[in-house]
RNA sequence: GCGCCCGUAGCUCAGUCCGGAUAGAGCGCUGGCCUGCGGAGCCAGAGGUCCUGGGUUCAAAUCCCAGCGGGCGCGCCA
């Protein structure tokens, strides 16, 4: 596809030099900028472009004037059938069929590799997504965020980055969170010897709780209880930490999803870095002191007001760990890194990108090194009223959950359905139900049948089996053949689209629409039949569907069976 | 009050970043299709003030401004 538009751009190109030199046209210097795309209609050919329109102002001349101007001077081409203007003064172009037989034959050729591009050059980049705090199970916030950050990479990977997979565990135990949820967890495991102990005031009430506590309780019977309080205390910290996270790396294995690297904020502190950080700032004359606190000069760099870096308790804050965080990420040499943020994180992005400012890593006008994914939250709704998600109240739905009703494929399918941008409802009353219409089985169903297809020509010993990649793919005539090569050949731009946008939700609208495509095309044709040739070109298409499926599938990191 | 996101078919949403021709899909609804590759499928149909009002443009769901409605932020929480 990009090949033919490429042929039709310098074609347009040509035309346009040829009627400025005769005349026709004024030169009006460089041209500005013109789209070829695929017409909304059939009827109107393979390409339109809109390059009159866009002429017509500078021109000065009505767009149809310009368009019939530009179709005399359109040079021939063996594989150009024939142009015409329509109006308003769209150019369209009927080609052979021969840029969609190629299309086909790279698809075959290529196989996994189809669609995929090398602009990354081997770069390395940076994806880190969840990042959740240890203090409750993953939710379906998290999936979200989850199946956003991995079908990313994957995106990434495919236009030729190599992609690194990364989780920050906000484990500082001087955090706020983290003590809460050690002390909820200390109080139950006490209560679990009858102790009669307050439960702390909001403390994390969730099942989950207890049940850790159990699992302490089984692990090392009462060998806590007797210990000094403060002591205790601090053994707690650890444990709940210690529980969490390894349930959070459990689910995400569940998920499909593997780390390259887990980076913990508590290393950040012992390690140094925090501090060091800090020195950096203040050496560079972006600190403050004012009411006991350390504050950066952020409303420098574009923030809406300044941000304290050290609390009057002299305890740094999370936006210094953060700091040292993305200088750690920079230290490692990527060429940008990617995070994937809830949107109640918004606020952060600003100082973030100011913090990045002020230490040289990023500049005013030129593209980002963090580029930042916010998805709207998702709600849960029961009854048609919505629930409030809250961990501490207990109120929540784990993405075990998730994974126990409807499974990894529906529930990455039905995440990577929607634009980040829109705020998901998920009805928990119809959450089985939903799964058996789940769109997913639809396209996994178009990739079964492709394959049903050559176990059967394969079974029947038919011989287009074997002969299926020297077939004559100009008996390919009917309209539903000639759609599915179209998308087959739209594959490539769609996976660069959807990765330089970041977008995977691209691709799940586009599988969707590829699937139903080949379910028309199967009813209506029969692919293996006695007219050996035709048979041929046939499986040599399903081949074709049968690959863009599986590599739109698998970038989404969605199983693509073979039987269903 | 300020900032970000959303408002498109009965419902859930694509399409908005990059303005183009008759605004699409799934679910639901109505009516059809199984003596040949598994029907988890296909075909046809009904269904729309693209939140409202201005503006820019040859052309606006798309860009700009104002308003309305909903979500989320605006902590020396993370």
């Amino acid at each position: 596809m990009r090949k033919v538009r490429d042929a039709l751009f310098a074609l347009l190109k040509e035309a346009v030099r040829s009627a400025i030199v005769k005349g026709e046209l004024p030169d009006i210097g460089d041209l500005p900028t013109f789209t070829i795309e695929p017409p909304p209609q059939e009827e109107f050919g393979d390409f339109a472009t809109n390059l009159a329109m866009v002429l017509s102002r500078p021109m000065r001349k009505s767009p149809m004037e310009v368009a019939n101007t530009l179709l005399r001077h359109l040079p021939a081409a063996d594989w150009l059938r024939r142009a015409e203007v329509a109006p308003p003064g769209f150019l369209n172009f009927h080609l052979t069929d021969h840029w969609l037989y190629e299309a086909v034959r790279d698809a075959i050729e290529r196989d996994e590799r189809y669609g995929h591009w090398d602009i990354g050059q081997g770069k390395r980049v940076l994806v880190e997504f969840v990042s959740a705090n240890p203090t409750g199970p993953l939710q379906i916030g998290n999936a979200r965020g989850g199946a956003l950050g991995d079908a990313i990479a994957n995106l990434l990977a495919a236009v030729g980055y190599q992609v690194e997979r990364e989780y920050y565990i906000n484990d500082v135990t001087m955090s706020a969170q983290v003590q809460k949820f050690g002390e909820s967890l200390e109080a139950r495991y006490l209560q679990l010897f009858g102790y009669d102990v307050p439960f702390p005031e909001d403390g994390y009430k969730g099942e989950y709780v207890m049940e850790l506590a159990k699992e302490i309780v089984n692990e090392h019977g009462d060998a806590f209880v007797p210990l000094p309080p403060q002591k205790r205390r601090q053994k707690f910290f650890a444990l709940a930490k210690e529980k969490i996270i390894a349930q959070h790396k459990a689910v995400l294995e569940r998920f499909g999803i593997r780390y390259d690297h887990f980076v913990s904020e508590q290393w950040l502190y012992d390690s140094g870095r925090v501090k060091k950080t800090l020195e950096l700032l203040k050496a560079k004359g972006l600190t403050y002191e004012s009411e006991g606190a350390l504050w950066m000069r952020t409303t420098a760099f574009g923030d809406q007001k300044d941000e304290v870096l050290v609390r009057r308790t002299g305890a740094p804050t999370y936006f210094a760990s953060d700091i040292a965080y993305h200088l750690y990420k920079h230290e490692r040499g990527y060429a940008f890194v990617v995070n994937v943020w809830g949107a109640d994180h918004h606020g952060h992005v600003p100082r973030m990108h100011a913090a990045l400012k002020a230490l040289g890593i990023e500049r005013e006008g030129e593209e980002k090194w963090l580029k930042i994914v916010l998805y709207q939250l998702v709600r849960l709704v029961k009854d048609s009223q919505p629930l409030r998600m809250s961990k501490r109240a207990g109120e929540i739905v784990s993405l075990d959950d998730l994974l126990d009703f409807i499974g990894k494929d529906a529930a990455r399918f039905f995440l990577l359905s929607r634009s980040p941008d829109t705020p998901l409802d998920i009805n928990l009353d119809l959450a089985i139900k939903q799964s058996q219409e789940n769109p997913v089985y639809y396209v996994q169903y178009a990739h079964a049948r492709c394959c049903r297809l050559f176990s059967h020509a394969k079974k029947q010993k038919h011989q287009a089996f074997s002969g299926y990649q020297k077939a004559d793919l100009s008996l390919l005539q009917q309209p539903e053949e000639r759609r599915l090569m179209k998308l087959v050949a739209a594959f490539p731009d769609i996976v660069l689209k959807a990765a330089t946008h970041l977008l995977p939700h691209f691709l799940t609208q586009f599988a969707l629409q590829l699937a139903d495509t080949f379910h028309d095309f199967y009813e209506r044709h029969r692919v293996l039949s006695d007219d050996v040739s035709l048979s041929f070109a046939r499986l040599a298409l399903v081949k074709a569907t049968q690959i863009v499926l599986r590599n739109a599938l698998t970038l989404l990191g969605i199983c693509a069976p073979e039987a269903m």
